[in-house]
DNA sequence: AGCGGGACCTGTGGGC
DNA sequence: TGCCCACAGGTCCCGC
């Protein structure tokens, strides 16, 4: 499931295939999955896609349009959204929600087999104006370790929500999902139910420490694949395999030894070592 | 206001 | 063998 180091990993292998590309052509297969936009659609056609960039989890598409002026294609994967350019010509898949054509460039698929994910198009100009985007708190790994430990302090402060749904609220630090909130909060040694507000400075500090050590170390990986996630090349991640305890309940601590347990959390299935996390 | 939980989806896998 | 159901999870929305 896509979060902060798959969409990251998405984003490296797409961009040298689409950046540069003139678009002759967008299909949407699924009204659903275009959430807003579709009276700019015409504009697309005949533009150029500048960049292709990420923020938290959404994979976003800078795009200059026929008319000159700057568009944004802003993705946003959940769980099953993939990317792939096929050859000119391809027919969509099973799957296929919405094909940008590239002429000679070839068929960007958005690919999404629950149809939770989404594209919104708009113009660059409103972006700041959207609210998910200007509530989004912090990139994890474009600030220095004290500096996300102070900004943790400041926005845990009195919270009587568990660390772990913290972790998951985009609005407080961008880019964390099930699989990473779990894992940084084993790296760190901090239980996941434990009141987030209750956090001592020097476990903050912890916190953000691992929290940016394991997700440098995913990217590195190029992510993790549980299921479905693939980069924009068809290729699995690899940091399924450096997890301590997602995915390992009733298994053994890597560090004590200890059997791991599992629960619910935030609402979310959780891991953790109850030793290790206090 | 802040928080918890259901809804949205579809394929997989375990149990009977 | 085949059916049924729980489960996976990011975000929005609703109710307490």
């Amino acid at each position: 499931m896509p979060e902060l180091p798959e969409v990251e990993t998405i984003v490296r292998t797409l961009a040298p295939q689409v950046e540069g590309q003139r678009i002759t052509e967008v299909t949407v297969l699924m009204q659903r999955s275009l959430q807003s936009g579709n009276e700019l659609l015409s504009l697309l056609v005949g533009g150029v896609i500048t960049k292709a960039h990420r923020r938290a989890k959404l994979l976003l598409l800078d795009v200059c349009a026929a008319d000159g002026s700057d568009l944004v294609l802003a993705f946003h994967l959940k769980m099953t959204g993939r990317f792939f350019v096929h050859p000119p010509g391809t027919s969509p898949l099973k799957h296929t929600r919405l094909i940008v054509d590239l002429g000679p460039g070839g068929r960007l698929f958005f690919d999404d087999m629950r149809s939770f994910g989404w594209c919104r198009i708009m113009p660059a100009a409103l972006l700041n104006s959207w609210p998910f985007w200007a509530t989004l708190g912090p990139e994890p790994l474009e600030c220095g370790e004290s500096e996300l430990a102070e900004h943790l302090a400041r926005q845990l402060t009195g919270k009587k929500r568990n660390i772990k749904a913290c972790l998951l609220d985009q609005t407080i630090i961008a880019g964390i999902g099930n699989i990473y909130a779990d894992e940084g909060l084993f790296c760190a040694g901090i239980a996941p139910q434990r009141r987030a507000g209750d956090l001592q400075q020097v476990e903050l500090q912890a916190l953000a420490e691992a929290v940016q050590n394991i997700l440098s170390r995913a990217i590195q990986e190029c992510g993790s694949s549980i299921r479905d996630y693939r980069d924009a090349l068809g290729n699995a991640g690899a940091f399924q395999n450096s997890f301590g305890v997602y995915g390992r309940k009733g298994k053994s601590c890597h560090i004590c030894g200890s059997a791991l347990k599992d629960g619910r959390v935030a609402g979310r299935g959780t891991v953790w070592c109850p030793v290790c996390q206090q």
